[in-house]
DNA sequence: TGTACATCAGTGAACGCGCGTTCACTGATGTAC
DNA sequence: TGTACATCAGTGAACGCGCGTTCACTGATGTAC
């Protein structure tokens, strides 16, 4: 049964991407080893050839997803032509489609609460990440004063991740619209 | 063993209530009827003369913590003088006490992303919670427009939860008080 | 108002279940000569 | 380059544990007469 080492990787690659989209779908608490594994088309036991702990995989899924966050909303920005950089990633975060599929969108808006209590190993990736993403927004902003700029990135980042967190939670879909127009608005 | 109505109305309450402050503090998740009962004083065992599952006390218990950030907030406002009651929400909200001790706090961001996937009935309740909370900020504008007042108390509360939110997850100290402090700045 | 009985709040043990984790085993891959 | 052996990725069963929920029981409260 063993594999080689391409595909040992390949297959560990194949979890991490697996997870960070369970995660995101059903919550990190939601989801179970075993149903993650078998999402991944394997048996459970495998696990622990990849991953020392449940709690390691979590962190690496965390970065996966931060990762492939700050990538779709950089490609975006860089292939919408005809509004500002900064329009195109708010108006991409705020989609009605990111609200409607959680398991490929922004781990801190589908996990924001379960990450706060989260290991510090995850919670410090999860930081990285966040930092990442504002450093990107700031770098759309174009401001003469790069602290203003960082701090207006931090601003509308944070905004933008309580929208869609909101525009989850609320069970009025109207409201749950009105949610993420008024903050594009605001933001825009 | 049978107690008075009078007491048992108490004790209901009493659950209710350490239920809101336990599932604040480690989660829904993560809080067990059985821990949930010791924390109210009482064996597990007579939950279910109280409530039907787990869910139905869920949906009592941020109905509650809802409630009483609302109360909380307008307190504030009303007993603050020499600032406008806007600002003070802001500064209450976002105050580092209510980072440091999501037990007493606002639900929807101590348990964000776990609301999100929560059962409709408590995802109702909360809408109804996060209505009053617009509402009650709203008030505070004294905008002409009541249409206009709304989209931004909207918009605020999100970015106050979102902020919120962020500065409990963010593993680095001084860019959680970074969050904060530049959330208030571009609110107030 | 007093008495007999029904109710039911709370206890503590037990239920089945799914969880994260461990382990003996298999057999293809990697390595040493 | 070929052979013998060690390694280890993946399987599937099993582990202890805590979960939400159920239940027989107790005895004080509430109710009917």
């Amino acid at each position: 049964m063993r594999k080689s080492k391409a595909d040992t990787e390949l297959t560990r690659r194949r979890i991490v991407q697996t997870a960070a989209r369970e995660f995101q779908r059903n919550g990190i608490g939601g989801t179970g080893l075993a149903d993650l594994m078998a999402a991944a088309g394997l048996t459970h036991g495998g696990f622990y050839r990849h991953f020392a702990s449940k709690d390691q995989l979590v962190a690496e899924a965390c970065a996966e997803a931060m990762k492939d966050t700050a990538d779709v909303l950089t490609s975006a920005a860089s292939e919408t032509a005809g509004q500002p950089k900064f329009q195109t990633i708010i108006e991409k975060y705020l989609d009605a489609a990111h609200r409607d599929d959680s398991s490929s969108g922004c781990p801190l808006a589908s996990l924001g609460s379960e990450l706060a209590r989260a290991d510090v190993n995850t919670r410090e990736v999860v930081t990285q990440g966040f930092n990442r993403l504002v450093d990107m927004v700031a770098a759309t902003l174009r401001r003469r004063n790069p602290d203003a700029a960082r701090s207006d990135a931090i601003f509308a980042t944070v905004a933008l991740i309580g929208a869609v967190t909101m525009s989850r939670i609320v069970a009025d879909p109207e409201l749950s619209d009105e949610i993420l127009d008024n903050t594009a608005a605001h933001l825009g």
